[in-house]
DNA sequence: GGATTATGTTACCAATTGGTAACTTTTTCA
DNA sequence: TGAAAAAGTTACCAATTGGTAACATAATCC
């Protein structure tokens, strides 16, 4: 009915009100992108933003409001409902465990993706930072699903399956962490296209081996 | 000779002041561990250690010397030398790629042991921070001989076993990463000894699943 | 002794921080 | 048109930041 671009015409639809909260949140991602953590406050990002910081504490109560806001509009956490989504339509015949190889290469390229998710990402793994009241606040309901693929045996009620699962998560995740930041690791130039897929390839590599081993030697390779 | 406690017998080894250069040091320490990343700073450094700032720009020539200073002093970087004597050391019939897994563990407790330089280390990923310029000044000479272990195929001359070296290199590292702030990840304590163990037992499964699986299959394991 | 140097403290500076009150301008709607 | 509400700005506040100059105290050396 509104549009918004005909004022008087129908309900109000706030427009300017939804194009500033748009540019306040993009000028948070382009000052956590720019100078980081420890640059990041409610004065830069009204600056950055062109606008009055009184803005922020009325649309978004307040810089951890904010961090909320931007946190649930850019994705930040996973959707473990996606990996079930694959499992549950794979075809019958299908590998799960390739299945699940191939979610975690995914879940990983995403992240490296969207650069400035990962080092909200990171921040985390220091502890409190500026950024945790406003995540913790925003984390609600999500990983509702995450204890069905990972506790009590997880999805295939096999704990080598799980140790493998937890093992490549871990390797995937530290990859993408390193690869927003670091031009050579071991030799691998994780910052660019051709050394990420080197990277992938090698994950994948030792998780057919891994899964390998497990088939061939029933679990048990001491 | 002079020991420091006899005032004018010998030449001046300036007790007090390597007295006040440690109390800094282990101020910084503290205020990193209590207050992270965007705590601190000379101001909150020389408030810990009970001194005035003054000193930190006299004795460090500043906050980046002091950063510089400190991460020398809690070994931030890893001696690939260890390593290297590791497998030198080992007796003719040793598993050399067993000793290299059993390194990467160890590697991860050992940082595991030091929370706070681990903290710092996880900032490092973050890109440009206000420890950054410290570290850089004081990482010269540090890793002289870690191309030896992976560039041109690594010390193995086999790409699948700097494959293996490399994930569980990231994997490894992003658990010590994770234990020391995340209560729970994916079903394991990370953050306590038996959960910590736990995981480490997963990596050496799957380690050495793909170590069998290179061995058998030839290393095509598709 | 006295002169010198190392050590440490107090005081100050401009710049910036998070946060709020008061104000002006624009839009909405009867 | 005119009142009311929404949107946005300017101005201010106390607190804190990194950094330096000036000062006082203590130890050392001739």
């Amino acid at each position: 009915m509104n549009d918004g671009t005909h004022p008087g015409a129908g309900p109000p639809v706030q427009p300017r009100r939804s194009a500033t909260e748009a540019a306040i949140l993009q000028a948070f991602d382009d000052v956590l992108a720019s100078d980081g953590l420890e640059g990041i406050g409610v004065n830069a990002v009204a600056t950055k933003a062109g606008v009055g910081k009184p803005l922020i504490y009325r649309y978004f109560g307040g810089f951890d409001g904010l961090v909320a806001a931007w946190a649930t509009a850019n994705g930040f956490w996973d959707d473990d409902e996606g990996l079930l989504a694959d499992l549950a339509a794979a075809p019958p015949g299908a590998d799960q465990l390739e299945i699940l190889c191939e979610y975690l290469i995914g879940q990983a390229a995403r992240m490296r993706a969207k650069p400035v998710v990962l080092k909200a990402k990171i921040s985390e793994l220091l502890g409190e930072t500026s950024l945790t009241p406003g995540l913790t606040q925003a984390r609600t309901g999500a990983g509702a699903h995450h204890h069905e693929l990972y506790e009590d045996g997880g999805l295939f009620g096999d704990p080598d399956v799980v140790a493998l699962l937890i093992v490549m998560h871990a390797a995937t995740h530290y990859l993408a962490m390193r690869s927003v930041t670091t031009a050579n690791f071991n030799g691998l130039q994780l910052n660019q296209n051709d050394g990420w897929e080197a990277a992938m390839g090698m994950v994948r590599k030792v998780f057919k081996e891994a899964v390998a081993a497990q088939r061939g030697g029933g679990g048990d390779v001491a």
